[in-house]
DNA sequence: TATAAAAGTTAGACTTATCTAACTAATTTT
DNA sequence: AAAATTAGTTAGATAAGTCTAACTTTTATA
């Protein structure tokens, strides 16, 4: 059993390699600073980290995770977006709010819960940032974050998550009839004005690009399902 | 700010004390029993929480919580009931598997948290075991715990909650029109059978007192309401 | 390529929470 | 009331996680 602690660097290591998805490996430093701890102190828990073979380091080398430190590490980050999309859906947290309070419910001991939680949340894919939830086996499908501005013309899309979380554009969303899990087919971009033309339940709209970039988007069609 | 152990000492004093109704203070071999740690680790933290002004303790001497350290305790109670409830109503963790999740879930740091869980469970009054909830502002009603067996003939009382928690049990419970915070009148107990004739929704019928036991109820007049 | 800068490591110290073993005080029993 | 038992305390040790300060290795650059 892995402590709060050690999650959290087995955590900081995955973020920083597998789903930073531009690197294999991260230095002492870097995980240090992605912790808020000094670099001795990160030092001491790679050491640590080794023995227990949750990652693999060598004295002045790079550290990564192995398959049983990846394992931990992605159902800390499973716990850590399945209570994000609780405290978003349900208790009606903001969406700037619910990272702090996660990080504390993240490290909450109990397998039967975070099931029982995936289950009454109705099996999330995506948490309120628009990030990926691993299912229950650890699977992860690396998704490439977008925002609706982003979206490529004639594809359909989903909406997964807001950047802006102040009420009054909350309800203009609203208005617009979208919510999370709405489908959204682009239909045109204006070369003129740069609006967006959405389909959205069968009515065509326009957007502003200053409201496109703050809808979060997933494509199934733009996303080659890669596994981590 | 109180770390995780700390809470569990106040919580406990507040246990072996307060809520215990017979007690105003508690031996140092007495919390450590309770807690699960040797006295001489009891000792060390009730110089630590004395310093720290949340306990009454003299050397030699039994402890007792102050003003501050009650309000901690009654905090950790309050949370520690609203996460029960939240497993047992909306998770459905059966009644003996909330404890140990909630154990851990009550030393969450958040007062929006709670709060927005509060409201989100309707503000309960009691938890799946029949104790009550601490409300937002640190009131706690101190009630007799009782099961229907135990209740007074011609009084009304509610159901709070359920001993056996197997399905079977609450199979039945339901099919007689039970369900938390239902209102149940006591008509009347019969001397040749023991048989307790109930009034659920307008309806009469009898139950036995094996089945009467398992049911926890709350009597507003048996209760002359009392503050801790 | 020599040197300066950056990255990483080690040693020693501190805090929290725990333990064991030995001791002291208070209470109970004879 | 003296002895025995129970309750409570102290001292010293340990483990986890953190720090600072000094040191070493690696990398970048002049």
């Amino acid at each position: 059993m892995a402590s709060n602690t050690e999650e959290n660097y087995l955590k900081a290591l995955f973020q920083i390699t597998i789903e930073s998805g531009n690197k294999q490996e991260a230095g002492t430093n870097e995980i240090a600073a992605h912790l808020g701890v000094k670099p001795a102190t990160a030092n001491d828990m790679l050491k640590k980290l080794k023995l227990k073979k949750l990652i693999q380091y060598e004295k002045y080398g790079k550290s990564s995770l192995t398959k049983a430190g990846k394992k931990i590490a992605i159902e800390v980050v499973r716990k850590h977006r399945l209570w994000e999309t609780f405290l978003f859906q349900k208790l009606a947290f903001s969406w700037d709010e619910v990272h702090e309070v996660a990080e504390q419910l993240e490290h909450i001991q109990s397998k039967q819960l975070i099931d029982k939680l995936d289950a009454y949340l109705e099996y999330p894919a995506f948490d309120p940032h628009g990030d990926t939830i691993p299912n229950a086996k650890g699977e992860l499908t690396i998704t490439i974050k977008k925002t609706l501005l982003e979206e490529v013309v004639g594809h359909q899309c989903k909406m997964i998550g807001v950047k802006d979380n102040s009420a009054s554009f909350l309800q203009y969303v609203n208005k617009m009839g979208l919510s999370i899990n709405q489908t959204i087919k682009i239909v045109a971009r204006q070369a003129f004005d740069d609006l967006l033309e959405i389909e959205v339940n069968k009515k065509i709209t326009s957007v502003s690009p200053k409201f496109a970039e703050n809808i979060i988007v997933e494509c199934a069609i733009c996303n080659k399902a890669t596994k981590a």
